[in-house]
DNA sequence: ATTTATTTACGACTTTTGTCGTAGTTTTTT
DNA sequence: AAAAAACTACGACAAAAGTCGTAAATAAAT
């Protein structure tokens, strides 16, 4: 039912499998390489044990074999946000929300988001 | 100059060590046990590696030996912040963000200090 | 001072990650 | 249909992470 959390090196694959659904090995592997130097048999190997770890799935299309994730993304922020605040930030959500405010320079789109929230929150203030 | 992120395991005993400094071995592992069953010889090692990797340093102050650690709080904030903002958020500070007061009850208090962020930020608006 | 308990140092082993090479298979090109 | 190119499966290896057992060194008790 559940996977064990991927590593860093398969989560950059997810990110990619997230992305462009359903894709081969080679399409990946390419995606990869324009960010780290990498051999193809890295990419396939990895892909293959994610295959036995339930992360992805691949089904034979046709001609090429093509894999998609079975993680769902929203899965893996949950459990990689859990993992950061209870780990660095005492559990507190807040903590690491004015850390990350602090950290960037969000767009006034996403300020508008923010303000958004904020004021919906104080309307339906308690619960 | 730079260490290698701490490791999961690492990442509670420096947890201890940021709230507890100085503390002894048996002290840390004292606490590590109430969390998890582990042997003392193991949080001893671990301890030990994380002293040559230069993550934690150890004086021997009088009996015992004391551990310190020599990355701050901070330092590991910021790397595991990056990492997840990177991994999962497309490098987007406010998806984080939003997606952890989505997941939190956040505190009034809290949420005065986002207001006042807000604010703050809406006043100096340009740059 | 001996004995007993506690602490440290080391080495060993198991899993998990990350990386490839190579050898078969399958597709494409000629 | 032969030769060339691309793809997949496997096995191997090194480094990191996680766990301990045991032996050597210290400190505490008696």
């Amino acid at each position: 039912m559940s996977q064990p959390d991927p590593s860093e090196a398969e989560l950059e694959i997810l990110q990619i499998l997230w992305e462009h659904e359903p894709a081969t090995v080679r399409f990946v592997h390419e995606h990869l390489s324009s960010k780290k130097e990498v051999g193809y048999t890295t990419t396939l190997k990895q892909m293959q044990r994610m295959t036995e770890k339930q992360l992805i799935r691949q089904h034979k299309t046709g001609k090429s074999h093509e894999f998609t994730a079975l993680v769902r993304q929203n899965q893996i922020k949950g459990n990689l946000y859990r993992r950061l605040v209870d780990g660095v930030f005492q559990g507190s959500a807040m903590g690491l929300v004015l850390h990350a405010l602090g950290q960037d320079e969000p767009s006034p789109e996403e300020l508008a988001a923010l303000e958004q929230w904020l004021a919906e929150k104080k309307k339906g203030a308690g619960s």
